[in-house]
DNA sequence: TGAAACAAGTTTGTAGCGCAAACCTGTTTT
DNA sequence: AAAACAGGTTTGCGCTACAAACTTGTTTCA
């Protein structure tokens, strides 16, 4: 008798915006906190400056985050914040991982 | 104080020829079968002709799989197992997963 | 004061990827 | 014998991720 684990179909329809990892890893980071800083998000994912603010454009563009320009004193600073959409997609994406992930023990 | 989740740069650690989701597809496809026939993997999981071919190119070079040429009376039939290696990286994927899924149920 | 180093981001350039259309080789049908 | 068909592979193309180079503004040092 064949094995049948989850559905392959299903795997295909994966939101391929938060499939990426390097975006993944930004709305992970996104998700557990309130307003993050360019800066701190470059630290912490260590995605190169360019990387970081093409993903950034990507998941602005997709309106799964909003970018917040300002000044700290007289420097610029962007930081970012999570949107309801991409909150709701974060869940979501980790909802069809986990339908995906076979039961933790496979003899 | 902040939620600290998963280390955001595991997530960039993840293993690219596994996580492209077609790719994924078929590995958990071999991963339940002995041998499965080019066809059978088409229609299961969906994919055209030619997207399945360079994949199932792609695992190959990786190691992940290997492809068996026959012929069923006349007509060839190429066929494909999932090799140790193809295997171990699948689990390990698995693993990785995991240790980045929150642990279900976020308030 | 002015030049030189520095910081924060953005834009540009490029190699590689995923995808399906077109193609190839052999088989079955009419 | 020709035409339709089946199983796969190769080709061509638009898109993507990534880092190097650039831009704009600030601070340091001579």
């Amino acid at each position: 008798m064949p094995k049948n684990g989850p559905d392959p179909r299903a795997i295909l329809d994966l939101d391929r915006i938060v499939h990426e990892p390097a975006r993944l890893a930004i709305l992970t980071v996104l998700a557990s906190a309130e307003e993050v800083s360019f800066l701190f998000l470059q630290r912490v994912t260590g995605l190169s400056k360019g990387n970081l603010s093409s993903h950034t454009q990507k998941l602005e563009a997709a309106g799964y985050l909003e970018t917040v320009k300002a000044f700290q004193g007289r420097i610029p600073v962007t930081s970012f914040r999570i949107t309801e959409d991409g909150r709701t997609a974060l869940r979501a994406y980790q909802q069809q991982l986990r339908a995906l992930l076979p039961k933790e023990g496979k003899p």
